[in-house]
DNA sequence: CATAATAGCTGACTTTAGTCAGGCATTATG
DNA sequence: CATAATGCCTGACTAAAGTCAGCTATTATG
C-alpha cells in the first residue's frame, strides 16, 4: 500500500503549509516566534519553567533569555516554585494576558476562516478529530464531573443521537429510564468524562441507589476516538469508582444493535443475566460482582 | 459554534507536533532545514530556480547561497535554462538523488509508522484526504490520460464500487455497456483525470464512435473531493475536449439514485431525452447540443 | 552534614535565516 | 537599438536560534 503513504504525505504537505502560515501570522505581533511560543505555552496553563522547556524543547540558556526578554517587555513575571525554590514558575501579567489573547484571536480567526470555506464543515471537523486523536501526543484523560455540566451534556446528546440512529426501534430518552442526575453524583453514584486535549470524547455513568447494587449507564465514545481502547479505560475507571463507593454488584443493560458494547462487556468479565427492568430499549442484561 | 474552533485547534496542535518532529528528523542528515527543503523541492520535480524560490518563499540571495552550498556538497548542479539564459535550472547529481531518497525514506517511514498504529487506517486516510483537499493550496489539475492507465483504473474501480453501493439493484460492470478503451482515446474519444497534488481524485470519459454524437461516461469524484465544484470543472473540460474532436451532440445516461449527478446535469444545460440504449442500470437520459 | 544532583542563569560563542543594495548577463519592448 | 525589465549572484549586513561551559542557589541522599 505505497498509495497510503502517498496519501498520508499529501496530507502532511497540506498541513505543513497551513502550520507555516499560522507561524507567519504570529510574527505580525512584532516578536520572534520563540518568544510567542513561550507566551502561548504559559497562557495555555504551562506555568512551570521546566515544563515549558520540555514542551517546546528549548535549551535552558535559550529559555532563560526568552523569559528575560518577555519580562523586559512586561509580559510576564517569574517567581520561585513554592515547593522547590530551584524551580521557577512564570505568570503572565495583564499585558501578557492581552498578548496571549491576541495570539488566540489570530488562531481562532484562521480556524474560522478555514472552516467557513470548507464545503462540508462538520464532516471536515470529524476528519480533523480522527486525525488529531490518532496523532495526538496527549493521551486521554478521565475525570469525574457533574452529569449536568456542559461537557457531560454534549456527550449525552451525542449518545442519544447515536442510539436513535442505531436502534431499529429508534430511541426516545423520555421512554427510557433516564437516571436523575443525583443518582450519578457522589455519594450515590458518579459520572466520568474522558477528554482529549481538553475536549470531551466519551463518558460513562454510575447510577447508584445508596445500596450495594449499582448500574452502569450511558457509556459512549466519540466515533473519532474509537479503537484506542478508551471504552475499556472508562469501564475500568468506573469500576474503580464503584469500589470506592462500596458497591458490590454492578449491572447494566444494552442492545444487540451495539455489538461492540456486547463484546466489550463479555471480554471484561461481565456475565449475562435475566432482564432486571422493563425499559423498552435494552435486550441484553449483564452483571459483574466486584 | 466556538466548539468547532476548539476542535480545529486541537487538530492544529496535533499536526504541528507531528510536522515539527518530521523537520527534526530531517536535521539528522547533518544539513540545515533550508538546504534540505531545497533538495526535496528539486527531487520532487521543481527544477526551475525561480519556481523553487516561489514555492519555498525564499529571498533570491538566500536561495542562491543555499544552491551554492549544495553545489559545494556535490548534491546538485545548475545550468542556464535552455529557453532563457537568465533563468537557471538545478539538477540533482547522483549523490543528490541518494540524499533525496534518504529524505523520502524518512518521510515514508514516519508515515507508515503512524498508519501502522492507527486503529482504522483506511478511515484515517479518508479523513486525511478530506483535510488535505480542503486546506490544499494546490487546486485540482485535469489532464487527459489513457483510460487503461493505473490512475484511471483506480478511479474506475472506485466508481464501480460506489455504483454497486448506491444503486438499489447493485451494479455489475459486465452487465453494463462497458466502453472499450479505444472509444475513450483520441481520435474517437477522450478520458480525463483530475488530480490533487499528484493523486487521482476524479475522472470522466468521452466515448465516441467516430461520428458527431458521443457519450459522457464514468463521471466520478472522490468523496473527499466533493463540494469543490470539481465535477463541474471536469464536465466543462470534457465538453471542451468534445468540441475539439468536432462532436456536435453529447449524450449521457444516469440513475436517479445519484441525485447530485442529475442536479449537475440539469444545471449545466443538459436536457432530458428518451431512453437511447437498453443498458439495465440507467433510468435517466440527457442530451446537450454543443 | 558533606556531597551529589537539579534548575535556572549568564557570558561567549556558532549557525541558520533573513534582508537589502548593487552588479551582471540576458531578454523584452517601444 | 537604446532602454527597461528580469533572474540570478555577491557582499555586507541583522536577527533569531541554538550550543556550551561555568556559576549560584537549592534540594536530595547516603
Amino acid at each position: 500500500m505505497s498509495d497510503s503513504i502517498a496519501r498520508f504525505r499529501r496530507f502532511a504537505r497540506a498541513v505543513t503549509a497551513e502550520v507555516g502560515a499560522l507561524d507567519t501570522s504570529f510574527l505580525g505581533r512584532g516578536r520572534p516566534l520563540g518568544a510567542a511560543r513561550v507566551v502561548n505555552a504559559i497562557g495555555a496553563g504551562r506555568t512551570d519553567v521546566a515544563e515549558i522547556r520540555a514542551y517546546l524543547d528549548l535549551d535552558s540558556g535559550l529559555m532563560s533569555r526568552l523569559l528575560r526578554s518577555l519580562e523586559d517587555e512586561g509580559l510576564l513575571t517569574t517567581e520561585p516554585h513554592p515547593d522547590d525554590a530551584r524551580r521557577r514558575v512564570a505568570r503572565l501579567t495583564e499585558a501578557g494576558q492581552r498578548e496571549y489573547a491576541a495570539y488566540e484571536d489570530l488562531s481562532d480567526a484562521r480556524a474560522s476562516a478555514l472552516l467557513a470555506r470548507a464545503p462540508r464543515a462538520e464532516e471536515l471537523l470529524r476528519a480533523m478529530d480522527l486525525v488529531a486523536l490518532t496523532l495526538g501526543r496527549d493521551r486521554f484523560a478521565i475525570e469525574e464531573v457533574d452529569p449536568r455540566s456542559e461537557a457531560a451534556r454534549t456527550c449525552l446528546q451525542a449518545y442519544y443521537a447515536e442510539l436513535a440512529r442505531r436502534l431499529k426501534t429508534g430511541f426516545d430518552v423520555k421512554l427510557s429510564r433516564d437516571p436523575e442526575a443525583q443518582a450519578m453524583i457522589r455519594p450515590r453514584g458518579a459520572f466520568l468524562l474522558a477528554t482529549a486535549d481538553g475536549l470531551p470524547v466519551g463518558c460513562v455513568g454510575l447510577k447508584g441507589r445508596g445500596g450495594p447494587v449499582a448500574e452502569i449507564k450511558r457509556l459512549w465514545i466519540d466515533p473519532a476516538a474509537r479503537g484506542f481502547g478508551l471504552a475499556r479505560q472508562l469501564m475500568e475507571a468506573v469500576e474503580a469508582a464503584a469500589r470506592d463507593l462500596s458497591i458490590a454488584v454492578l449491572r447494566l443493560d444494552t442492545n444487540s444493535a451495539l455489538p461492540e458494547a456486547l463484546a466489550l462487556y463479555r471480554k471484561a468479565g461481565w456475565v449475562e443475566i435475566d432482564r432486571f427492568n422493563d425499559d423498552p430499549y435494552p435486550d441484553h442484561f449483564f452483571e459483574k460482582v466486584l
